[in-house]
DNA sequence: AGAGAATATACCTGTCAAGGAATATTCCGC
DNA sequence: GCGGAATATTCCTTGACAGGTATATTCTCT
């Protein structure tokens, strides 16, 4: 999860996963349609490739790479958790808001 | 969505939000919960705060800390597009594969 | 085996971001 | 207005990481 997140926080990978999300492609491809240089393209799939997000497949001389579907279903699965607490969250904001309110004014011992 | 991303990229900012899936806190009660020093708390609570991941409502000198639903349902929707194509894409490497491996044969006047 | 295409790796450099410590700011009660 | 609590901001230093360039590796074809 964490790997993920940062595997996708930079901004040239993001568009390379973004590519291949249309189809597979090899790493000269990439670099022409981004326009990267080949051996950046070459480490950020490499750091894309750690973090299980895409996977190899030699054809040739080519590698063509190809997304997995794995990391995206627990960041699916991570997203979850929140979705369901969105709407509790609303309401237990103003309980916590009045709770912090509540205790600073006993802390003080303000009886009115 | 990369603001978001990036934002979250960082492990300690990804605690914090994890915390907060929870309930609102002030800066303090995570500096505790996290064993972080305070002026890095405040830090992370900044970087997102302007990634739009959480707002503040004041409660006397403290400063109640929430996540807001927007960018969690943004990320959502990305990933909504990678569920829906994860299917094709499967059937869709065979294709490139095969294509890529007849290019290169064709590439070479390779008529047999 | 040798040439050349496609890709990976190594090394260097500069930048940016996170942590540490001190200080500024804001707010409350008196 | 003053003291103290809670938080934000500033400045500094350091490490990680991305880009650039050169080079190594791997494979194919003849």
């Amino acid at each position: 999860m964490q790997n993920t997140l940062s595997a996708l926080a930079e901004p040239n990978r993001l568009q390379i996963i973004e590519l291949l999300r249309r189809r597979p492609l090899a790493v000269g491809e990439i670099a022409v349609r981004l326009r990267l240089r080949q051996p950046q393209v070459s480490k950020h799939l490499r750091v894309l490739s750690d973090a299980g997000l895409v996977e190899v497949h030699p054809v040739a001389q080519q590698r063509i790479y190809s997304l997995r579907a794995e990391p995206f279903n627990e960041l699916d699965a991570w997203l979850e958790r929140y979705r369901r607490t969105v709407d509790e969250r609303f309401d237990r904001l103003d309980d916590i808001l009045r709770e912090q309110k509540a205790k600073g004014e006993k802390d003080h011992g303000h009886s009115k």
